[in-house]
DNA sequence: CGCAAACTTGATGTTGCTCAAGCTAGGTGG
DNA sequence: CCACCTAGCTTGAGCAACATCAAGTTTGCG
């Protein structure tokens, strides 16, 4: 369990810039680093798997980890993807109960669950921020859900773009660290429908594919009438 | 945090038994009582639909509940149900993300958003409670879509019926008060394939089903290999 | 008892899966 | 520096699971 990649923390690290952190005072912040390590993990390593006692909390702080769940025959359904600012086990459930992996190299922050869980009785409007954090994965579960259960593969793939793109407002570019097995893990479907998909959006020109790993939407009101289910591909 | 007297409210009904009250001291209760207003519903009626302004949180006190969201062409996905105990609008969202209907009469338990925001703040172990059935939720919705992403048929109704099976533990029939559309609608089928796929059942003896609104598990092993994906219908 | 809504069952259709074959990009060694 | 190699991606052809369409049947209610 207490595989601490050993690897040199920067000292110059910005504990306050945490997401864990926002709003939070000087002292309080203090606190956090107290029951804090930093750690890596390179693209493809598991964090922690399904069933493993959840004894910390884990924070992203730079790339990119994929949530899954799989069946006893190995299919699998990816929950999530977990980027910079994520918090991941805020459930006290005392097991994980999805498996999370390293899609590209990750640093992590990683709170013990004893001293997180005193925050939260101490730290007013603390529990408060978690509670809002927790509904709003909640929210997402749903939209999760109700793509899964009802739409088309074209209209899976659009929602899956333009929730991409929310999520990086800053480039007209969108970048896709997970591969192609992700995306069709993620979305219930198979990696051809996907890429069938894409490449299709690419010839009818609602979308650029510059790389294997990079997206562009160009025709944003097609895509979305598409992720709406308003117009077929 | 005061105390005030619960004059608009039939005196038999015990605020004490309330899922928001579990763990909290008599007081507490009382305050409780002071931000709660029940409320009756008959089946069909609407609770709060999808992007209504959130100003309550609502505690399911008796019936049945069915959460749903909406695609425009009105494609239908239950994202859950909700019975005695049930927490709806835990999210500080603002408004609902769901659709809430009463699919038998239901009995149910308002309360005031700014009262019970007071609440979260003031109450020691209130907001841990509450994250923990926020948690409890997600986690719900995270098998949900490993089920609506990548299992067959039997399986999502297999899974379907052992779900409620656990959730019932008094009796061995299991109770089904929603309709055949939306059980469909919860496990993204159609009405036809969910008949189909309980008549099989019924049929190969895993099951029986006495009337319309009523299943028993005949072979438990059976069913839970059937969910699981051991083997096939 | 009669009616409508909900459910079941059957025949046919379609979406997305499976299987199979190329293609591309990035990394390695000559 | 380039050729090779491999993992990941794309594309195609056929197929299966589930959806759709269309009757029947049951149930519950007035």
């Amino acid at each position: 369990m207490y595989v601490q990649t050993a690897q040199a923390v920067p000292s110059k690290f910005d504990y306050a810039a945490l997401a864990v952190c926002r709003g939070l005072d000087r002292q309080v912040t203090n606190n956090v680093i107290a029951i804090s390590s930093l750690q890596r993990k390179t693209a493809g390593e598991t964090l922690f798997s399904e069933g493993d006692p959840a004894d910390s909390v884990y924070e992203v702080v730079r790339g990119t980890v994929r949530l899954c769940k799989l069946l006893p025959d190995g299919r699998r359904q990816v929950t999530g993807f977990a980027a910079a600012g994520d918090l991941l086990g805020l459930a006290p459930e005392g097991s994980w109960v999805y498996t999370a992996e390293a899609i590209t190299d990750v640093t992590l922050c990683r709170y013990r669950r004893t001293g997180f869980d005193r925050m939260i009785d101490n730290v007013p409007g603390f529990a408060r921020r978690l509670l809002a954090v927790s509904s709003h994965e909640l929210r997402a579960a749903q939209d999760q859900m109700l793509l899964l259960g009802r739409k088309t593969a074209a209209e899976r793939v659009a929602s899956f773009l333009l929730l991409l793109a929310e999520r990086q407002p800053e480039s007209g570019e969108i970048a896709l660290p997970m591969s192609r097995t992700d995306i069709a893990d993620y979305l219930g479907l198979t990696i051809e429908t996907v890429s069938r998909t894409l490449s299709k959006m690419k010839r009818d020109g609602l979308i650029a594919l510059p790389s294997i790993a990079t997206a562009e939407i160009r025709d944003r009101d097609a895509v979305q009438a598409l992720a709406a289910g308003d117009v077929e591909l």
